[in-house]
DNA sequence: GAACCGTGGTC
DNA sequence: TGACCAAGGTT
């Protein structure tokens, strides 16, 4: 039986159509999603009146290729500190690039900032529609799917990794991604049920994240298991078929820590690129891409402070520390003093939040 | 299409 | 322990 065909016996009361196997497998997640849904602080609980679309928004951009547990302190404080989406329009851009430090993928942020913006400017109010959310900054097919049928209850096709994954392994799609993204894509919108359209994409990602896991796919505990062709061949791990990864290529670099009177010098990264737009120590132009030049800013009696290893989506960095704590006037270029003691406060990615730590902790 | 863009959890 | 992976978007 073809997904989308007439199921042979009605076994529900008739409806305005015909009930078919997509209905079954909707109704099936929508019930298990009843009973089994996460607790998550962007979802209305049951009896709240409808989600808050600025929170729906924050989240999903937030869970951009970033896990729950990852997200969830940075989504407390952003909503703390900027409870609606003109304050955070009205937020410097060095604060949210520093709220954001740490989370990773940092255009988001500036993204992020760009659509606050747009949609404060306009009157304050999100866009109802799919195709309104996806012209916003940031906002690609699953976010402006996501926020329409979550926030907005708009029958809209949501396809994240989970999806695919659930989706791969239901109709055994055996096409390697990313090819296979069509008929996922495909099978996906057959199995969208009209009504409930954001709570049906949010059991799929909570079945995708706590069953059906790119790991194991406990069919054993799983509401579609009785339906799904992958269990049938018994490899549903096997599903969806991935290409072979390339290797990261390792590369070399040095970052600079220059202090003076109590204080270090910082530098702000340009806007694109890798740590695009936040504070960081000066460096000797290491990418991702290539090693860097080992020179240091200017001449001055350099130490060694030890190195940081820190892996990036497509290199392994391995990043030398130089230290000089008797600098006297500014270095060349752009920068700003920063107090060592509130090193905390100023929004260092991860990488360069380390090195801080290494150099701090070697001084003792 | 494919390259680029972070980080922390998981096993 | 290191390889894999996550509620993807932009260029």
């Amino acid at each position: 039986m073809k997904v989308g065909d007439p199921v042979p016996l009605c076994r529900r009361p008739c409806h305005s159509r015909a009930v078919t196997a997509s209905d079954d497998i909707a109704a099936g997640l929508l019930a298990w999603y009843d009973r089994h849904a996460r607790d998550l602080p962007w979802r209305a609980r049951p009896g709240d009146p409808a989600p808050d679309p600025y929170r729906v928004w924050l989240s999903e951009v937030m869970l951009q290729q970033t896990t729950v547990a990852a997200v969830k302190s940075y989504f407390a404080a952003f909503t703390s500190r900027w409870p609606r989406v003109t304050d955070l329009a009205a937020a410097g851009d060095d604060e949210v690039m520093a709220a954001w430090a740490g989370l990773g993928y940092y255009a988001r942020a500036r993204n992020l900032h760009a659509c606050a913006r747009a949609v404060a400017s306009a009157g304050g109010e999100f866009p109802r529609t799919e195709a309104e959310l996806r012209a916003l900054p940031g906002l690609g097919a699953y976010t402006a799917a996501a926020i329409a049928a979550i926030a907005f209850g708009e029958r809209a096709v949501v396809v994240d990794a989970n999806v695919e994954r659930v989706v791969a392994r239901l109709f055994a799609i055996d096409t390697p991604l990313p090819a296979a993204r069509i008929a996922i894509r495909a099978a996906a919108d057959r199995i969208t049920p009209e009504r409930r359209a954001g709570d049906f994409a949010q059991a799929m990602m909570d079945l995708g994240a706590t069953v059906c896991t790119a790991r194991s796919a406990r069919c054993l505990v799983c509401p579609l298991a009785a339906g799904c062709a992958a269990r049938a061949r018994g490899t549903p791990e096997a599903f969806p078929v991935k290409p072979a990864k390339k290797p990261r290529p390792a590369r070399r670099g040095r970052a600079f820590w220059i202090e003076r009177s109590g204080a270090v010098w910082l530098v702000t990264r340009p806007a694109r690129g890798m740590l695009g737009g936040m504070r960081a120590l000066p460096d000797d132009g290491w990418t991702a891409g290539r090693d860097g030049s080992g020179e240091p800013p200017f001449a001055a009696d350099w130490r060694p402070a030890g190195q940081v290893s820190h892996g990036f989506t497509h290199a392994e960095l391995t990043l030398s520390l130089w230290v000089v704590t008797d600098q006297v006037g500014d270095p060349p270029g752009q920068g700003e003093w920063w107090p060592v003691a509130r090193i905390g406060e100023a929004g260092l990615p991860t990488l360069f939040a380390r090195a801080a730590e290494r150099v701090l902790a070697g001084k003792k």
